[in-house]
DNA sequence: TTGGAAAGTCAACAAGACTGACATAAAATA
DNA sequence: TATTTTATGTCAGTCTTGTTGACTTTCCAA
């Protein structure tokens, strides 16, 4: 049988029941909503959708990266991300510059348009989560990244530390 | 000009900053790509997809609920949630009786086989969640749910917690 | 009793994911 | 050098899940 979280010697587990898992997964559920919320409403005026807000924030990111360096950190097929990429080039958000030592590369970059829609973007999604933060303070905010990092496949633990880093 | 978290007198307000809340926001993208890939998986083996899942989810949560009742918390429109709906009682998982007082409500119950499925794929997505929580502890785990309370929109928090009080 | 509001259904459409097949160019390797 | 692999892009078609608009049934209140 699994561990249902019911206190076993001294400590005490009760915050691994399931229903406090339950209220967890739930407030993942809204919580996402509303961290998705602002951004989605943005959007909207521009004729794009949350794809384009994704590629849009991490070619931001980590300017220069490549489309399969994209589709790994999206976790999409290359068909879909090209549909968003593409036209992302048309409207003169991104440019595509060949690369130089392999030229079957794509190295991306934002434009200047590019980089006004991604401000635009993330600073109502900063706006929402420093009022989050401030809210529940540096000890909360500590934990609640500390449990979002160990709900991730490893593997996207390990490439968000990696962005993390180097940026 | 907006407050970038710089410390302003005493405190310490570091985590405030555009780049700590920027690793909060990828955070929460690549946790909730983890957080719904198990149920992913399973749906695949049924032809259902997400959509089926929160329904299948919240009916179990709140037997009886109304359909109207679930458009507020699943925030979709009604004619999407009725296709989902639709399938899901023609496949014998949920079963929508008429109103007794009010004709015009259906009160929907999840069938022994709807149960199962709501089992199966819930039990797969606490075992995350509890391996996640184990390893980050329960002061962690508090911080984690502050923050996400504090990330929602008040109208799905209020939600949230009449749900959690009536559970 | 009648007209509007509410609950739910049906039809059609759009975004954005998917698979599969194929093309091109460049790099890597046998 | 010849062949294979890699990186990218494209076309076509499908699926899920969201949308709007039009409609029926039922309830309630003027």
């Amino acid at each position: 049988m699994q561990d249902r979280g019911q206190a076993t010697s001294s400590e005490n587990l009760l915050f691994l029941t399931d229903d406090q898992l339950r209220k967890g997964i739930e407030a993942m559920f809204f919580a996402y909503r509303g961290f998705t919320a602002d951004p989605d409403r943005i959007l909207e005026n521009y004729a794009y959708g949350r794809a384009h807000h994704r590629a849009v924030h991490f070619i931001n990111r980590a300017p220069g990266t490549t489309v399969n360096n994209l589709l790994d950190i999206l976790g999409v097929t290359k068909q879909s991300l090209n549909r968003v990429l593409r036209t992302l080039v048309e409207d003169g958000l991104v440019e595509a510059r060949i690369g130089n030592r392999d030229k079957r590369e794509r190295h991306l970059f934002l434009t200047e348009k590019g980089r006004a829609l991604e401000q635009e973007l993330s600073k109502a999604q900063r706006k929402r989560m420093r009022a989050a933060y401030r809210a529940a303070g540096p000890d909360a905010v500590q934990g609640f990244r500390q449990v979002l990092e160990a709900i991730m496949d490893p593997g996207m633990r390990k490439l968000l530390n990696t962005m993390t880093d180097a940026g």
